[in-house]
DNA sequence: TTCCGTATTGGAATCGATTCCACGCCACAA
DNA sequence: TTGTGGCGTGGAATCGATTCCAATACGGAA
């Protein structure tokens, strides 16, 4: 591997003056940096990064940790983070932590230890706090303390999605809603029991002049989603919101097992946006996250620390309510 | 941040006693030892990466590169990748190509002038040949070079599921398959044509004795699906096999738009078996590569050769057919 | 007792790029 | 002419962990 010395003998110039001539900093004549630079070239010389990290104290490389890479609801995020962080100069290294929090904890460290200048992290423990100074911008999440974040505005989003769904005129509602322990499932939640309640419709497991909503919190799996409708079975709602994707799933497989037809004898209502919701028979009516964009916001908020500038509140990404065939209008009455 | 100097100093001993202490290369007297690790320990010491890169001329990171971060057909098996890797002592940093040939060959130099220890590589390019002697497994793919591969046993799998199709009875087959210029297309395809002439089931347009086998290449895509299905209207085959999992939602698609029953009026089977394959009405017979086995041995293969080890023939993995509802058996005559 | 081999140790050299420092040189002003 | 300032330059110091080397100590053999 060719080092910086080659070049700078090659050249017939020192050390530093080589330096200088490749990387900016500082005066050289004009004549003498280009050909540094082009004897640079022609050896095929790249600087070696320990030596460089060693020297400048900074590895410009950001660590990203997500509970799973193989779930397209991170890795949709995940995919404009890494171009504008490239952009940016740096490397992204990842890790997963298979949703175990101390795993998360190990981890975490780890890329401490590595020395990463920045961490992007999609938290599985809801208030893990470490003792470190690294910038770290939480991605899908609102946690308690005030670090910087980016999260999809899902109050606002479900609160829409739930509001649509009373206007088409149901006020028999029920909700499949994640472990309360997770932000994300909380949100969610709020935003339908917001819509709710300025629609005037109880949470309440008896009908109330002939409205209700009701809350079932089942693990985010699609067993999960198919247990909550097994045991709503046979008192159903005249609408069912699943919030995520493998709640909507699991709901779909169950009214299917039951012959519960979508949307003729009940509606549905879902969380997320993956592909097949649209080519479904029908459509699943949803609200969906803007994915991409809070993946680029991730990134912005931490170039931003580590530009040293101050970010304000989590930042709140607004999503979209696609309206398709899955929820119906009831008839008057 | 704390040095190893410092825990020496501590610990009453020299830079190099710690050393030997802490890495365990080297004797040192084993009550000293025990004592420097207190001391790290206290201390909350950890290694400078790029200083050990610098001195050891090794980075211990591995590159990850790949077409797209938010398929979830490549995460699939990346998950395990990076736990193995990791579990290696790797760290895995991530490079995405976008599926653009001259960013994949921008991306692969890069990394190499990372110094990256080795690559794991989902080629978009056919045969990009680059000039080092890092170690490359690449995933999902055989190279006409004999670079070493960990890929699906498309080839076998495709077979299997055509002839299990050709048991039910079809003799009328139509294949929906990606483009020639990726392997994987070509060999997917050739499995379906094996099976096929094993049958005694002719490659023709017009049915010979009501047996024909039609190729229609398209964009791997759902638009690129639904197009083939449509310009197939409306002389439907018995079976329409697409061979990836966007041109099976576009079949579904351009099917629920026509008014095309699966399996009434079409059966079809598909590739790939993302979670919506089988609770899709009627589930999606398939043949499903084992994506996280093909991971595994990626890590495997990169890891043998890191060690100097001379890898074989590129590893085969194979899948599982799976038979859901989606092919139905037609009635004898 | 003397000598040799082994175990243990501290300190110096090393990895390669960056940056600080000091020097030479030239232009311009006094 | 003599300073003053700035540009351009080479070389040395630096970053922190590892490893080589020489030195010391000690046990056992001759």
């Amino acid at each position: 591997m060719v080092k910086l010395i080659d070049v700078a003998r090659t050249a017939g110039v020192g050390a530093g003056t080589a330096s200088r001539a490749l990387s900016g900093n500082g005066s050289v004549d004009r004549e003498t940096k280009e050909r540094v630079i082009a004897v640079a070239k022609q050896l095929g010389y790249s600087p070696d990064v320990a030596a460089r990290a060693l020297r400048e104290r900074r590895t410009r490389t950001i660590g990203l940790l997500l509970p799973d890479l193989a779930n397209e609801f991170y890795t949709a995020s995940v995919a404009v983070l890494q171009q504008e962080l490239s952009d940016a100069g740096y490397q992204l290294v990842i890790a997963s932590t298979g949703n175990d929090p101390s795993t998360e904890r190990i981890a975490l460290q780890t890329m401490i230890d590595q020395r990463v200048e920045g961490i992007v992290h999609v938290p599985v423990d809801a208030d893990l706090v470490l003792p470190t100074t690294v910038p770290i911008v939480q991605l899908n999440r609102q946690s308690a303390s005030r670090q910087a974040a980016a999260a999809s505005d899902d109050l606002a989003g479900v609160d829409e999605l739930t509001t649509a769904i009373v206007h088409a005129g149901h006020r028999d509602i029920a909700v499949i809603v994640g472990p309360t322990g997770f932000s994300t499932s909380r949100n969610r939640l709020l935003g339908a029991l917001r819509a709710a309640e300025r629609a005037g419709i109880p949470q309440s497991e008896r009908p109330l002049d002939g409205a209700r909503l009701r809350v079932r919190h089942a693990p985010l799996t699609v067993d999960g989603g198919a247990q909550a409708v097994a045991q709503l079975f046979p008192d159903l709602p005249s609408c069912l919101i699943a919030l995520s994707s493998r709640l909507v799933m699991g709901a779909l497989r169950e009214c299917g097992d039951r012959g519960i037809h979508v949307p003729e004898s009940l509606s549905l209502a879902g969380y997320g946006d993956p592909d097949w919701f649209s080519i479904w028979r029908p459509g699943i009516t949803t609200f969906a996250p803007n994915l991409t964009e809070m993946g680029r916001q991730a990134a912005r908020l931490l170039l931003a620390q580590l530009a040293g500038e101050e970010t304000g509140p989590p930042a709140l990404i607004p999503g979209k309510v696609q309206v398709r065939g899955s929820v119906t209008g009831l008839s008057a009455g």
